[in-house]
DNA sequence: GCCGTTTTCGGCCCGACTGTTTTCAGTCG
C-alpha cells in the first residue's frame, strides 16, 4: 500500500460520485483531498494524521484511514454497487458528461459503449427529450475518436503537429502576436491536444484561412472568440484550439490559456482573498479592471515571484519559495554535444560560433566513442586528432572556452570504450549506455557503476535511456542510482531533447545529488532544446546550485582542472 | 465534503460555445 493508492482510491470515488450525480462540490473535494496527498512530500508512512492536511477533513480521514487499515474502502463499495463500470468508459467520450450519462442509462437502460453505440444508430436516443439529432452524431463520433486515437501525444510528436499550425499562421495578414499556450507551453511530457491564442485584427480571415487548409479533418467549434479544429499530420489526428485576443488583454489571457487548470484556480483563490477577481480578460480591482505588460507583472501584482510555465502545476508552487531555483539564464555552457566527427551535422567551428550566439561561456564536444559503429565513432587515434583541432580552435576565441571530450560508451560487460590512458587526456569525459537495452537490472546497475566508479568519468549522459511514448529504456534501479552518484561525485544529466527529457521531472525531485543539462545537439539549431532541459529542472524543483553548467567560466575551468572526487564548489 | 481575519452556514474560479430550446443546461478547459 502507497500513497500512490490511496490518491487512486480517492480519485475513482470520485468519479463514481460524479457519474451518481453527487452534489459537485463534494466530488470536487474528493479530488482536492488527492491533489494535497500528492502535494505533500510524506510517504504513507510518514503521516500521522492525514485530517492535518488542507483539503482533508473528517469525511476524507474517515475513508483513507479504512482504507489503510483494511485495504478495502466502503464508500467505493456502495458506489460501485450502484453505477455500472460501462459509464466510467463513456466519461471518456468528449460532448458526454455525467448529466447526460445518467440521463441515457436511466432513460434507455444502456451501460455499454456498445449498447449506446446501437442506441445511436437506432436513433433512441435522439428521441430524448434534451437530446437531438447533432448530439447523437456527436456521441458517435466521439466513439469513434476515442477507439482510434490515443490519448495523449508526447512532446516530440505535439511539436511537430505544433510546426504545421505556426506555418500556417506565419502566412496570415493582421496577426500581431501568437502564442502555444497549455500543457506544450508547461513543456509537459505528453499532451492531450495544441492550444494557441491569436492577437489578429480579423479573426473572420484567421478562421477561414484555418479552415481551408487540407490538415483540417473536422470544425469542432467556431466562435467570435475562440476556434476549435481537429488536424491531420502524418496519420495522426489531434485537437487545435485558438483563442483569439484584442486589445490589452493579452498577457491575462496567456496565462489563463497556458494554466494549469490547479495553478489558475490557486491564483483565482488568492485573488479572492484580496477582493478581487481574474479572468482571461484581466483582474477585477475595486478600480475597475487591471491588465499587464509582462507575466512577471501579473505575478508580482500578487506579490509573487515570476512562475515559469513550466512549474505552474498542482498549485503549491505559490506557496514554497521559487528563489534559488534555475532558470535558463543561469545556463553558461553546454556540455554535451557532436559534431561531424560522429554523427552530428556541423562542425567543431560551427558548433562554437552557434553557442558563442548563446552567449555561452564554455562548451564541450563530446563525439561517440569508437563502439558505436552506427553513429561513426572515433578511434583512439581520431580521438585524439580531434583533440588537437579542439586545442587549437579554442585558442583562437577570447570569449568562450572549448573544451574536448567524449560520450564513451558503456559495454554490454561494463568494460568502458577507451582506456584510462585515453581519458586522461581529454578534458571532460561522459559516458553512456547506448546498446543492450534488454539485460537485466542487475547488469545495467553493474554497467553504471563501472563507470561511476572510473575517476575520469563526470557525468553519465540520458541515464534511463528512455524515448518518450516510444520506448521505456533499460531497467534502472533509480535509488541506487542517486546513491552512487553521490558517493562517487558523478554527475548525472538531464537530456534536454525533447524526446529524451531524461532524467525526467519526477525522477530528479528530492534528490541529494548534481546534475547537468544539456541538449546532445547533433546540428547547430540543436542548441535551442536546452530550455526544454531547465523545464525538466523546473517542474523538479532543482535549485541553480545543483546545477553543475551554472558555473562561472572560471569555476568551471577550476571544476575540469580538479580531481573528480574534490568538491566542486570548492 | 471542506473551510473560516466578513466563521459554524453558505459558499466553493470563471467564461465560451453547442445544442436544444425560446432562456438555458451541459460540457469543456
Amino acid at each position: 500500500m502507497t500513497k500512490k493508492d490511496v490518491i487512486r482510491l480517492l480519485e475513482k470515488i470520485a468519479v463514481y460520485m460524479e457519474l451518481n450525480l453527487e452534489n459537485p462540490f463534494k466530488v470536487s473535494a474528493y479530488r482536492k483531498a488527492a491533489a494535497a496527498l500528492e502535494t505533500d512530500g510524506r510517504t504513507l508512512d510518514e503521516i500521522s494524521d492525514f485530517s492535518e492536511l488542507k483539503g482533508i477533513g473528517k469525511g476524507t480521514n474517515d475513508v483513507i484511514t479504512e482504507f489503510v487499515q483494511t485495504g478495502k474502502s466502503s464508500v467505493l463499495k456502495d458506489l460501485t454497487d450502484k453505477v455500472p463500470p460501462g459509464l466510467i468508459r463513456m466519461l471518456k467520450l468528449p460532448t458526454l458528461g455525467p448529466k447526460k450519462i445518467a440521463k441515457i442509462h436511466d432513460a434507455l437502460g444502456i451501460d455499454t459503449l456498445e449498447g449506446l453505440k446501437a442506441a445511436c444508430e437506432n436513433n433512441e436516443v435522439s428521441a430524448l427529450s434534451g437530446f437531438g439529432k447533432k448530439t447523437e452524431e456527436n456521441i458517435l463520433k466521439s466513439i469513434e475518436t476515442v477507439l482510434n486515437r490515443p490519448e495523449r501525444y508526447p512532446i516530440n510528436r505535439i511539436l511537430k503537429f505544433k510546426q504545421v499550425i505556426t506555418d500556417v499562421i506565419d502566412t496570415i495578414p493582421g496577426v500581431e502576436r501568437y502564442d502555444m499556450t497549455g500543457s506544450g507551453r508547461r513543456t509537459k511530457e505528453t499532451s492531450r491536444d495544441l492550444d494557441f491564442i491569436v492577437k489578429v485584427e480579423d479573426y473572420q480571415l484567421f478562421t477561414q484561412t484555418m479552415i481551408e487548409q487540407n490538415f483540417v479533418t473536422e470544425i469542432v467549434s467556431q466562435g467570435d472568440k475562440k476556434l476549435s479544429l481537429e488536424i491531420e499530420h502524418d496519420f495522426d489526428k489531434i485537437n487545435v484550439d485558438f483563442r483569439f485576443v484584442n486589445g490589452d488583454e493579452y498577457i491575462s489571457t496567456l496565462q489563463h490559456f497556458t494554466g494549469s487548470k490547479e495553478h489558475n484556480v490557486k491564483m483565482r483563490q488568492i485573488a479572492k482573498s484580496r477582493g478581487e477577481k481574474i479572468s482571461e480578460y484581466g483582474v477585477e480591482t475595486p478600480d475597475g479592471l487591471k491588465t499587464f505588460q509582462s507575466e512577471e507583472e501579473f505575478y508580482h501584482y500578487f506579490d509573487l515571484p515570476y512562475i515559469p510555465p513550466a512549474m505552474r502545476e498542482t498549485g503549491k508552487e505559490t506557496d514554497i519559495d521559487i528563489s534559488e531555483i534555475v532558470s535558463l539564464s543561469d545556463i553558461k555552457g553546454d556540455l554535451h554535444m557532436h559534431t561531424v566527427y560522429s554523427d552530428g551535422a556541423n562542425s567543431i567551428r560551427e558548433m562554437v560560433e552557434a553557442a558563442r550566439e548563446k552567449n555561452y561561456s564554455y562548451i564541450v564536444i563530446t563525439d561517440h566513442s569508437k563502439s558505436l559503429r552506427v553513429a561513426n565513432g572515433l578511434s583512439d587515434e581520431r580521438l585524439l586528432e580531434q583533440l588537437e583541432e579542439i586545442r587549437a580552435i579554442d585558442q583562437e576565441y577570447d570569449d568562450i572556452d572549448v573544451y574536448s571530450g567524449t560520450e564513451m560508451d558503456i559495454l554490454a560487460d561494463g568494460t568502458l570504450d577507451y582506456s584510462d590512458e585515453i581519458l586522461s587526456q581529454l578534458d571532460y569525459v561522459i559516458a553512456a549506455i547506448h546498446s543492450s537495452f534488454q539485460q537485466s537490472e542487475e547488469d545495467i546497475m553493474h554497467r553504471l557503476k563501472t563507470a561511476m566508479d572510473n575517476p575520469y568519468v563526470r557525468h553519465i549522459a540520458h541515464p534511463t535511456g528512455r524515448l518518450i511514448g516510444v520506448r521505456d529504456g533499460y531497467p534502472v534501479n533509480m535509488e541506487e542510482l542517486f546513491d552512487y552518484a553521490e558517493k562517487t561525485n558523478t554527475i548525472l544529466e538531464i537530456n534536454a531533447n525533447p524526446q529524451r527529457l531524461d532524467l525526467s521531472s519526477d525522477a530528479i525531485a528530492n534528490q541529494n545529488v548534481m546534475f547537468t543539462v544539456n541538449t546532445d545537439a547533433h546540428h547547430t539549431d540543436h542548441l535551442d532544446f536546452m530550455h526544454y532541459g531547465v523545464s525538466t529542472l523546473q517542474k523538479g524543483f532543482v535549485k541553480t546550485s545543483q546545477v553543475l553548467n551554472t558555473l562561472s567560466r572560471e569555476e568551471f575551468k577550476a571544476y575540469i582542472n580538479k580531481d573528480k572526487q574534490s568538491d566542486i564548489n570548492e
